[in-house]
DNA sequence: TCTGCATAAG
DNA sequence: TTCACACAGTCTT
DNA sequence: GACTGTGTGTCTCTTATGCAGAAT
């Protein structure tokens, strides 16, 4: 499952000739100033369960009948069953588990742990001291429980607990090391471990964001933008259930070093049916993603037939790239050059683009302004280090990638970001929408996008525009935006430095490209003391520019926006 | 006895 | 068990 | 220079704690 995180805290430096500033951000000022929970201290008594509660009653609200009938059964033995209950359970879904020692549950909420217990244990949630895969009862026990509770050679004793652990998985059964731990200690094991985590990726719409996210904005770090939902993910149970064996399918193909021959029934289920093109959204992005990776795969292991197959089955790129090599290496020419030229006739991304351009053509193509700058050893950071060369005569910079304009970015199309088009807002918690990162995100807002610049073509229109929504939406999670880099570099002194013809064209085109322009921007922003800036990209001695970064460098050339890169090279 | 890691917690 | 980037090794020119 | 494979940082936030393993 994908996981866009923005990155909200990082460090980072803005660097002046006079002062280097370290603008660590610290999360002890957040940004909400009355928060239900205090790091440290006690969470109301009600705190989990009321959460849990509610995730529920969502999931059960949209997913009853779509979802398997044990899951739903599960959900309402839940909701009905003791406050007690509710609360031990909520409890040990934070938890890893599956598996717990008792003497671990100590909660001050739980007036009668047993009688929970008890409950738990007939609505089936939970099993108490159950037989359990040996591993697991065995890693929730200490080093000196297992030396205590089995007849470990003293040989052993000394020796780590992953090698105790694994005498004991081999020299007893699963059976025979259960029992022994039942006759000294007790445990619980949850019932269904996979249908909760089913239920967090139904609430959340993805498996990345866990119950932590709760807690989270609770503790008052981050916000979420308020936007009623309007539709659901999986309308009907047959979508759901060709969605989750699609992701089985996935899991596999991360696998397939563990076990190789079942790259060849996976290809054929993948590529079987041919209906590759009439999958919908969600499993259709995921279907080429896995048989991309497992083309590669293939690659790797010189299967190359194999790896042609896989590949010409996916339209995105690099699939056509990766069958243009593959077929030079195998000295298919003829096939190599009409895929060539159909790439060239239709590029699919700029980056396939300029592989058709440059493929075979040593230093073909654009080629960016670069300094070089000589060095007797890479130093420990190559960016701070140009960084700091740069502005040796004055002004500021700061090594952000594509942060910075990502940042901005998302400020100005803040409403068309959060806007409720159909679709694009599903779940709770959600920094931005479902399709922010999709082809046709540009598409799908295009009429208020260009309403919005329209509004906005003035310097000082625009320059208002960013403040506010910079000042309203502050702590607010949004995918594209950075406060962490706004925290260190506030956003008054972005609009001071970057002139607005360039801040203006650079966000209209990222906008209109996120899925292929959110990566690949220059390492450095510059402002010099004389008022200019620049875009800079640090290459280290073994580096070099990639397709990405060489698409951007197009850009600039083409908006007329300063950016070069600078070469470090090794005197010899 | 010290230190780093995994886990739990808010 | 993800993504974006850097780094290092190998081959080519 | 081009290409490929691999490593690294992010444990979406911070802190407390107990354990494991190593150092003393
Ligand atoms: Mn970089
Ligand atoms: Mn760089």
């Amino acid at each position: 499952m994908a996981r866009e995180w923005t990155n909200f805290f990082a460090f980072f430096c803005k660097l002046t000739v006079q002062s280097l500033i370290l603008c660590a951000v610290t999360c002890g000022n957040s940004f909400v100033t009355d928060s239900i929970l205090t790091p440290q201290t006690p969470a109301p008594a009600d705190y989990y369960q009321n959460n849990f509660c509610s995730v529920f009653e969502f999931v059960l609200g949209r997913f009853k009948g779509i979802a398997s009938d044990q899951l739903t059964k599960d959900l309402k033995s839940y909701l009905d069953a003791s406050g007690d209950s509710q609360r031990l359970f909520a409890r040990l879904l934070t938890r890893k588990g599956p598996t717990f020692l008792i003497s671990s549950l100590a909660y001050a909420e739980i007036a009668e742990l047993d009688v929970a217990i008890e409950e738990l244990s007939a609505l089936d949630l939970l099993q108490y001291s159950p037989g359990v895969p040996a591993d697991q009862i065995l890693a929730v026990l200490t080093k000196a429980q297992l030396i205590d509770y089995f007849s470990v050679p003293s040989a052993l004793t000394k020796s780590s607990k992953v090698a105790i652990i694994e005498h004991l998985l081999s020299h007893n059964s699963d059976l025979q090391i259960c029992h022994r731990c039942q006759q000294r200690t007790r445990w619980l094991t949850i019932t269904a471990p996979d249908h909760w985590r089913l239920v967090n990726f139904l609430y959340f719409g993805n498996s990345g964001q866990d119950w932590s996210t709760f807690v989270r904005r609770d503790l008052g770090l981050l916000a979420y933008e308020t936007v009623a939902l309007q539709s659901q993910q999986f309308a009907t149970r047959q979508i759901l259930d060709a969605y989750l064996e699609e992701k089985e399918y996935a899991n596999l193909i991360y696998r397939l070093d563990e076990f190789p021959n079942l790259a060849e029934p996976l290809l054929a289920v993948l590529v079987g049916d041919h209906q590759t093109a009439g999958l919908l959204g969600q499993r259709q992005r995921l279907r080429q993603r896995s048989l991309l990776r497992l083309a590669k795969w293939a690659e790797r292991e010189k299967r190359l037939d194999y790896a042609l197959v896989a590949y010409a089955c996916v339209d995105t790129p690099p699939a056509r790239e990766r069958r243009v090599r593959i077929l030079t290496k195998a000295n298919n020419i003829h096939e190599a050059n009409r895929l060539l030229a159909e790439i060239e006739q239709s590029p699919r991304s700029a980056t396939e683009r300029l592989f058709a351009e440059r493929f075979g053509k040593r230093g073909g193509g654009y080629q960016p302004p670069t300094t070089t700058i000589e060095i007797d050893e890479t130093p420990e950071s190559v960016e701070d280090y140009v960084l700091l060369e740069l502005i040796q005569d004055g002004g500021w910079g700061v090594h952000s990638e594509n942060l910075m304009l990502k940042t901005l970015t998302g400020l100005i199309y803040w409403p068309i970001c959060f806007a409720p088009i159909p679709g694009a807002f599903t779940n709770p918690f959600q920094s931005g929408p479902q399709d922010l990162y999709a082809a046709d995100f540009f598409t799908h807002r295009k009429e208020a996008i260009e309403d919005l610049e329209a509004s906005l073509s003035l310097e000082a229109d625009f320059f208002a525009h960013i403040t506010q929504i910079a000042n309203a939406k502050r702590g607010i999670a949004n995918r594209l935006v950075s406060w962490g880099l706004l925290e260190s570099i506030p956003v008054d002194e972005w609009l001071s430095a970057i002139p607005f013809a360039q801040l203006q064209q650079l966000s209209q085109f990222l906008i209109r490209n996120l899925t292929e322009y959110r990566r690949g921007f220059p390492d450095l922003f510059i402002c010099y003391a004389t008022g200019a800036v620049e875009f800079v990209e640090v290459k280290g001695p073994s580096d070099q520019l990639q397709p990405q970064q060489r698409a951007w460098f197009e850009e600039f050339n083409r908006m007329e926006v300063p950016a070069r890169v600078v070469k470090l090279q090794l005197t010899k």
